[in-house]
DNA sequence: CCAAAAGTGTTGACAATACACCCATGA
DNA sequence: TCATGGGTGTATTGTCAACACTTTTGG
């Protein structure tokens, strides 16, 4: 708020208020979605977005950035690095049947890794792809969310860099325009693919000696890192009719 | 969360949600923001946002909208009918000296009109020019939320329809190209701009009879109504350089 | 030598800009 | 009849998609 109301906070009834993450990652063509298996009612059983309560002395960034270490057994440096992103906050006064809880979504991008492996409190974690996650019916109001991030994603690839989020660290443009492809689920045309990307300053750098294979055969390809570019101008857009 | 997380309220800090309302027009060629003067401590005298707590039964957007009502003095049906939007939201430990809360940030577009009554709870409410506004020092973390409401606004009028939302149900296309041109402090060629915007399938959609005078002289110009889209496909890009 | 993947060049279609011009109205 | 703002036409300029072609590797 923090307008001249009268300020008594017995007044108002408390709320809790949690993260939840949509962690994202491109695998074997397809979107994928990290997803954890809920231990205990209510949705015992069903598979849910990972996420928790917010500390007394944190950010409901911090808060993102711990449970996704806590829950997701992801390794530590890839969590510092992680692009989050928030999606929107959700706050429907029946999303969760047992009390009042406001939820701030984030989206996490994060580049193809091993199963992770189930930390901590979670129950179980797995990947599962995006369209599978779709048709299933999630806990709570996380269809809706995952939607939300879905299409929040999809969205921002046009206009920022954060496609090299799903990225490692170094990567060549194919793998950069498999992202993109997998995401929109359609087909680029590769050389014009890479004049964009590489006509937009501080999207890639070129890594100097770099080069790796890709298929097995065929020519090596460059290396590059993200770049120190967040938006994407002019962008880069989606063409109407896949394929 | 909504995780398999051990479930004991009263085991984590008690929050309060609140909303901030970012209440923008476009008034004598510049953008305005809606602010309220504080009549407490702490900022007591400053400025800040409208906006106000939750109550139990409602969403964070009902709660803008009820806000807008309540503090702002803006015409009821002008209330029902406004573009709503959610920035984000913020969630600093400290950005509340008095308690931890939690505030969903909202950008609200509405159309020109006369100087607001500062109804119910609110002291003063006042039309602030943005630039005004952004030079002072606002109450909390209101500059920032402000900045972020401002910059999401002129990001989203290049991809989507909701200029149309700082005009009156009728308007001409001189008037939303003024929209435009003061939102990015920009100049835009009238007739591309026309032609792109007509050349857009439910962007506007043009009020048979309709023709108005708009500067006193000069050809009469048609009248639209806002379109049925959400989405512009393909942007409205802004100039890089302006003028 | 062939297949596969990276990377380069070229062309033609289309879109956007810039700008000239006409129209309708008030003073 | 002039100033003002709305509306139309058009040529030039870029930009982008499509596709042919070369390069470098593994088998």
């Amino acid at each position: 708020m923090t307008a001249a109301a009268p300020y008594d906070p017995s007044a108002y009834e408390p709320f809790a208020v949690t993260v939840d993450l949509a962690v994202l990652t491109v695998r074997a063509a397809a979107l994928h979605v990290l997803l954890i298996r809920r231990g205990q009612e209510p949705y015992a059983g069903a598979w849910a977005l990972p996420g928790g309560f917010l500390l007394p002395r944190e950010s409901a960034e911090e808060a993102a950035r711990r449970e996704l270490a806590e829950e997701t057994g992801l390794p530590e440096f890839l969590v510092d690095g992680v692009h989050l992103e928030q999606v929107r906050t959700y706050s429907d006064p029946d999303r969760d049947p047992r009390m009042r809880v406001v939820s701030v979504a984030f989206a996490a991008l994060v580049p193809d890794l091993p199963e992770p492996v189930a930390g901590g409190d979670a129950a179980q974690a797995r990947w599962v792809p995006l369209a599978e996650a779709e048709a299933a019916a999630l806990a709570f109001d996380h269809d809706r969310i995952l939607a939300d991030a879905r299409e929040q994603v999809r969205a921002r690839l046009e206009y920022t860099c954060l496609a090299t989020g799903f990225c490692p660290p170094e990567f060549t443009l194919g793998e950069l325009q498999a992202v993109y492809e997998t995401v929109w689920d359609t087909g680029l045309d590769r050389p014009n693919f890479r004049r964009k990307v590489l006509a937009t300053p501080g999207f890639v750098q070129a890594v100097p000696g770099g080069a790796r294979l890709t298929g097995g055969r065929g020519k090596p390809a460059a290396l590059y890192r993200a770049g120190a570019a967040t938006a994407l101008h002019p962008p880069l857009l989606r063409p109407e009719s896949p394929q």
